[in-house]
DNA sequence: TTGTATGCGTTATCAC
DNA sequence: GTGATAACGCATACAA
C-alpha cells in the first residue's frame, strides 16, 4: 500500500528560536495577565478557576499554539499518560489488529502508545525492559507468554500484573498470589466444543491439532481444551503437530503429515495463519479436496479468513470485546490502585464458513 | 494468534512507598559516594568521568534498579527520543510491516515508537495533532497521503517534512519549497515497466488498473505510469477501476468490471490486498481461471502474496531498503539540522509468480 | 576529572 | 478563586 507520504522532524537546532515557536505556560500566563498557576488549572478540568478566566486562557493558549509539555507534567504527577506495548511480530495480523484496537481505546482515554519490539524468539531482553522503564509508562502490556508476570514486575517498579488465563481458573490458583491479581478469563473451550461436534457431525473421526508456539500458555490450553471435548464425544485423542503460528511451518507440518505421518480427517489450527498454510498444502501440493476430503478449523477469526480463497471455518476471539475488557482493567487498576481483584470474562464461539461441511 | 499472557501497572499509588523502589540519581550518587553529577555522566558515554569510577556508579545503578528518567532528561535536552507515528490502519498488511521495521530499525537508535490512531477516513485530527504535540517527538512519521506537509508543519513546532516522491523528481518541483526539504524518491516506474512487460508477452491487451485511495499520491503515480509505460508500448489506456487498497472494495469492482463493464485481459492492482480481492472474485465468483483467462499484478509484496492460494505476480517495493533509506533521513536530520536536503531513491521490481502466464 | 549552581516546564502545597 | 513558592529528576555551564 506504501501510504505514506512524508514525515516531519523537530531539528530544534540553533537557527529555530525555540521561545518563539514553543509557547510555554509563563508565556500564556504574561499574555493573559494571570499567574501560571491559573495556566494550569485552565488546562485540568477539575481545577477551580472561573469559568470566564478559563476560557479567556484557552482561547489565549490556542492563539499562541500552546500546548503543556506531558515531560514537565508527568515529572511531577508522577504519570506519563503512556502506556507501552512489548511485541515480538507487529504484522502478524491478529497482534496487528490488537495494537490497533488498544492504541484506540487507550487513544480515547488519553493515553498514548509506546512500542517496542522484543526479539522474535520471544525472549525477553532485559536491555529492552531498562530501556523502557526510562519512560515511565503508566502501565505496561506485553505479547509475550515466555514471560513470567514475576520477572516483568522485578523490572518495572509497582507492576501489577493481568494475568490473562483460559478456561480452567482453577488451574491458575497454583500461581505465585495469583488470585490476587486482576484476570481475564478467556473461555476457548465454549467455541472449540462447538467446533469439534460440527466436525464430528461430519463424520470426522481423526483430528490433528496444529499446534503454536509450545510456550505459548494459549496454545497448552486449546490443545488441552481439544482433547477434552473429543474424549467427551468418543473420540480418540487428536494428533498433535508441531507448529509455530506461522504460515510456513504450518504448511510443511501439513505436507508431513499427509506424506510422512498417517494423515487426518480435519486439521484444527492453533490460529488461522497456521490454517491457511495447512489448507495451501492439501489444495495446492496434496491436492485434495477442502472441506471434501479434509476439513479445517482455524481459531481467531482474523479479517483474512472471510477471503474468498480461504472462507475459514474459525473459532472467533471478539476482538472489541476483549480489548474492551482489557481497557477497562488497566483503567480500573490505574484509577484505583487498591480495589479488590477484578476477574473479567470472554466468551468464544463458532463462526461457520467453507472449510467444514 | 491471541499470544499476550498479561498486563503489567503501574499505580504509584500511596501505599506504595516511591521511594524505596525507584530509584533517582540522587540516590546512587550518595550510595557511590559521588555527587550527582558523577551520575549523569555514568550514563552518558560522551561525558569524561574516570572509568574506574563510571564502572562503579553502574554497577551500583544496577544494584539499586535505577534508570535515568527520560521524562526529566528531556526536559533539559529538548530531546525525547520519541517518534511519533500516524497511523489510520495499523492492521493493514503493508504498513503494519513498516511499523514494525521503522520500530525496530529506531529502537536500535535509541528512540521509542509513539503510535497514534488517526480517523479512519484519514482525515487528520487537529486534536489528534495538539494531543501527540504535548508529548514533543523529536520526529513525526505520517502514514496518511492527504495532507499537506505544510499544515502538519504548522502544527509541530519546527517540523521539517520528508517527502515521499514517486518517479518523477521534477513533477514536485513546484512544490512550495520542496528543494529545500529531505526526500525519499521511489522508482515506481521500474517494476511497473517490468510488469507490463511481462503482461504485453503474454498477448495481453486491455489492462484494467485497480485504483488506490485517490487521495493517495503513490496510486495516481502509479496509474501515470501504467498508462505511460503502455503508451510507449503502443498500447491502449487502461480501464481504471475505482478502489481504496482492501480487499472487499477489490472484490465488487472487479466482480461489476466484468459483469456490468467490459473486462479485461489482466488486472493491475493499485496493491497486494487488492489483487487477492481482484483474484478471488476472478475465480469464486466469476468462474474464470487467473492466469488462463485473465492475469493479475499487484504492487508491494508483502508476505502473504507467496501464499499459495494467491502466488501473486507482484512489483516489489524494498521494505527493508525503504525503511533503511527513512531512517538515515531521519537521524542525519535529527543530528545536523542545517545540512543540505538529501535526496534517498529506492527502485522497484518485478516479482515473477504464478498470477501472470 | 570533578563538583556547585542553575534551569527545563509543569503541578502540588499552602497561604490569602 | 487565586497567586507565590517549592518541588519533580536530570543535564549543562562554569569554576575549581
Amino acid at each position: 500500500m506504501n501510504t505514506f507520504s512524508f514525515l516531519a522532524l523537530f531539528p530544534m537546532s540553533e537557527r529555530s528560536e525555540k521561545r518563539t515557536m514553543r509557547a510555554t505556560a509563563d508565556q500564556v500566563a504574561r499574555e493573559a495577565n494571570v499567574s501560571r498557576v491559573a495556566v494550569s488549572r485552565a488546562f485540568n478540568p477539575n481545577a477551580s478557576l472561573k469559568q470566564e478566566k478559563r476560557d479567556r486562557i484557552l482561547q489565549i493558549a490556542r492563539e499562541l499554539n500552546y500546548t503543556p509539555d506531558m515531560a514537565a507534567r508527568s515529572l511531577v504527577t508522577r504519570r506519563t499518560h503512556l502506556v507501552g506495548m512489548i511485541v515480538p511480530d507487529v504484522c502478524s495480523p491478529w497482534e496487528s489488529a490488537e495494537i490497533d484496537a488498544l492504541t484506540t481505546a487507550l487513544q480515547a482515554e488519553g493515553f498514548a502508545t509506546l512500542l517496542f519490539k522484543a526479539k522474535a524468539d520471544f525472549s525477553m531482553d532485559p536491555t529492552l525492559l531498562t530501556y523502557m522503564r526510562g519512560f515511565n509508562p503508566d502501565s505496561v502490556i506485553a505479547f509475550t507468554e515466555n514471560i513470567e508476570p514475576d520477572v516483568l514486575s522485578g523490572f518495572l517498579d509497582h507492576a501489577v500484573p493481568i494475568y490473562v488465563i483460559y478456561d480452567d481458573a482453577e488451574q491458575f490458583a497454583g500461581k505465585p498470589s495469583a488470585s490476587l491479581y486482576d484476570r481475564l478469563l478467556v473461555r476457548q473451550s465454549d467455541g472449540i466444543g462447538q467446533a469439534v461436534a460440527l466436525l464430528q457431525g461430519y463424520g470426522v473421526r481423526r483430528i490433528a491439532y496444529l499446534a503454536g508456539k509450545t510456550q505459548s500458555l494459549a496454545n497448552t490450553e486449546r490443545q488441552r481444551m481439544i482433547t477434552k471435548a473429543m474424549a467427551e464425544r468418543g473420540m480418540e485423542p487428536p494428533v498433535i503437530v508441531a507448529g509455530d503460528y506461522t504460515y510456513d511451518t504450518a504448511y510443511r507440518a501439513t505436507l508431513d503429515l499427509f506424506r510422512i505421518g498417517e494423515g487426518a480427517d480435519a486439521v484444527f489450527a492453533s490460529n488461522d495463519v497456521g490454517a491457511f498454510g495447512a489448507i495451501d498444502a492439501l489444495r495446492h501440493e496434496l491436492g485434495l479436496s477442502v472441506p471434501g476430503d479434509v476439513k479445517v478449523v482455524g481459531f481467531d477469526d482474523i479479517p483474512q479468513s472471510h477471503w474468498k480463497s480461504y472462507n475459514l471455518t474459525t473459532v472467533r476471539i471478539d476482538l472489541e470485546e476483549r480489548v474492551r475488557a482489557l481497557v477497562r482493567l488497566i483503567l480500573m487498576r490505574l484509577k484505583t490502585p487498591d480495589a479488590a481483584p477484578l476477574t473479567e470474562t470472554l466468551s468464544t464461539r463458532l463462526v461457520v464458513r467453507g472449510t467444514v461441511g
